[in-house]
DNA sequence: ACTTGGCACTCACGGGAGTTGAGTGCCAAG
DNA sequence: CTTGGCACTCAACTCCCGTGAGTGCCAAGT
């Protein structure tokens, strides 16, 4: 009974918080929802909720503010589900469905979600290795130059060219490409190595070179390739808070700047379905502790290829932010599925 | 003579500014640099260079900034040339030599480009309006689905998947890829519409939607493509200015998110050889009138294929930012060179 | 066992006043 | 044309104090 109640404390002083950027008092709580108490009552349950360290003072005659464990209590058994209003969904669904091809897909996503979020957004490829090679195609450019192209199950199309240490008959390359189909199509991506690793020995030892030279090309492609793509978008946002508030963005945008953490910050996102929430210093990435990462996976028919989501400051509104993202997540899985 | 030494004051100012950030005064510009004349003396220059427009005093009390004109006037005549040293052009080499791709070498460049001016750094993907397409392919993904790539001269590939309206034989695929490796190989991307708009006549009827098909994908390519791709870095750059500096980052973040107005900044680098200079508000764009805009074209053989440049504070280190974007642009055609 | 009103206490914040000092413009003499 | 002198301006800093929001604690009430 008075457990609950701290917990609706709790609540209210996230809601304040993250509406006004204001540390949040008492009085100004018992006056906003209607608590059904005095604003002594409400005294001692921050009292107790500090004592828990949910909520903080910045100094001694300021109100309270969430602490990350604050944060953290209001997603996981406080926060409602805010679903997006039927205007909403229809423009995201109409603005996606607009795309042309993949990389269409992408830009335009990222842009959605920054700009419904009104946050910074992050939106990576689908995933090369938890993909399935849809088709090779090996084509001589010239005499010595080769272009090998992966198509992927997800509409990624990844290109090389090959320059050989010889010229290249017909009758190889035939064979080359016939063979380079048969071991790869319909594999997944990571058993692409084993797959491609012996098929040197079935030509004879004049073409061995050119053989060597495409597979070690096509082993480049999914090994170093496996640096995953991100896209990023509305870094704008961040320089909104920067104005009023103590992030300091450049390590923010030093941070969001390295593929490989942005990587990190996305590839963490282990809940298989629904949307995944690091909160402050919850996240590893040095220079984020002042922010949260919301994400979640979206999917190419059943199988979940990669996620997206966005990264703005701990005090924000979290079920907006995550409805939103969730539902971006399945349109994109759903504009994947139908290409 | 008096003339002579009124530059000398302006030089100076723009130069003190520069390193300390904060309004120079008669007293301390003739004790850094040694002018051989009094305060007093400066102080008559100085208004002179107010009334002519090249400095301003942000209040009356402080000393003198220079204004956009004063630094186009640095910029034009008094700016020397600053070679970078051989370990930095060593590392720059380096550095784009290690890339593997085009991919690679943008990428690389962008980054280069930020760390060493430390600012905001923007590289142009060549150009495909001023490319030559160097072959097609045209290759079966499945009955009805085709695969049409684009490789140009500058390393770029250009791919699309098609959807036939039905199956489409072989001999007809292999007829049309001859037709287009006719019409198109070796002619500039800007001529590719008139090339292929009469392809479609040469086959009959039947075969005729498929061409259609292909035909238009590839006038998207061309055209919708034209959008031509930048890559941008170093944002982080910006916050170290807004720091302490009166320029309002956000609309500087929000106009570098619109590849439009990326393009613009770049676009209008109509110099043929050398380093292009926008300073404040010569600069077209809203939101960037407190930021100067370095530029410089580089090429693919002796035809220039695209722009790279940066974006920092007027106040910025002309002479070094230069003399660093000249030498990028030229590292990466040499690059773009030997590929 | 909670809740509530009262009360003393803390302390960030804002405004006002005074001081400082860098920098200027002007002028008369060199 | 240069220079030293001089009066003037004004941003920036410091100190100070009043204000008020907000707290913690306690004793009384339910």
């Amino acid at each position: 009974m008075l457990e609950e109640r701290r917990l609706a404390v709790l609540r209210a002083i996230v809601e304040d918080y993250v509406s006004t950027h204001e540390p949040v008092g008492s009085k100004a709580l018992v006056e906003r929802h209607n608590l059904g108490v005095s604003p002594a009552t409400i005294r001692n349950d921050m009292a107790a909720l500090e004592d828990e360290g949910f909520i903080a003072q910045p100094h001694t005659s300021a109100g309270r503010v969430p602490t990350d464990l604050g944060y953290r209590m209001f997603v996981d058994r406080l926060a409602g589900v805010k679903p997006l209003s039927p205007p909403e969904r229809r423009a995201i669904q109409q603005f996606l469905d607009e795309a042309v091809d993949l990389d269409d897909v992408m830009s335009r996503t990222v842009r959605l979600l920054a700009q419904i979020t009104r946050q910074v957004a992050l939106v990576q490829y689908p995933s090369l290795s938890r993909s399935t090679v849809r088709h090779v195609e090996l084509v001589a450019l010239s005499s010595t130059r080769l272009i090998v192209v992966i198509i992927v199950d997800s509409g990624r199309v990844e290109q090389r060219i090959i320059e050989c240490p010889g010229p290249v008959p017909e009758s190889t390359l035939a064979d080359l490409r016939a063979r380079l189909i048969a071991a790869l199509a319909g594999r997944t991506f990571s058993s692409v190595p084993e797959s491609v690793v012996d098929l040197e020995e079935g030509f004879v030892l004049d073409d061995r070179p050119t053989v060597h030279a495409v597979v070690s090309a096509v082993l480049e492609m999914v090994t170093e390739r496996l640096d995953e793509r991100v896209v990023l978008g509305g870094t704008a946002h961040l320089a909104r808070y920067g104005e009023s508030f103590p992030i300091a963005i450049q390590p923010v945008l030093e941070a969001l700047e390295e593929q490989v953490i942005l990587l990190q910050l996305l590839g963490e996102a282990t809940t298989p379905q629904g949307v995944t929430v690091r909160i402050g210093h919850e996240n590893p990435i040095e220079g984020l502790e002042a922010t949260s990462v919301i994400t979640a996976q979206y999917a190419l028919g059943d199988r979940a290829v990669a996620s997206l989501g966005v990264v703005g400051p701990t005090h924000m509104d979290y079920p907006g932010t995550m409805s939103a993202v969730h539902a971006v997540a399945r349109y994109v899985s759903r504009i994947l599925d139908e290409q």
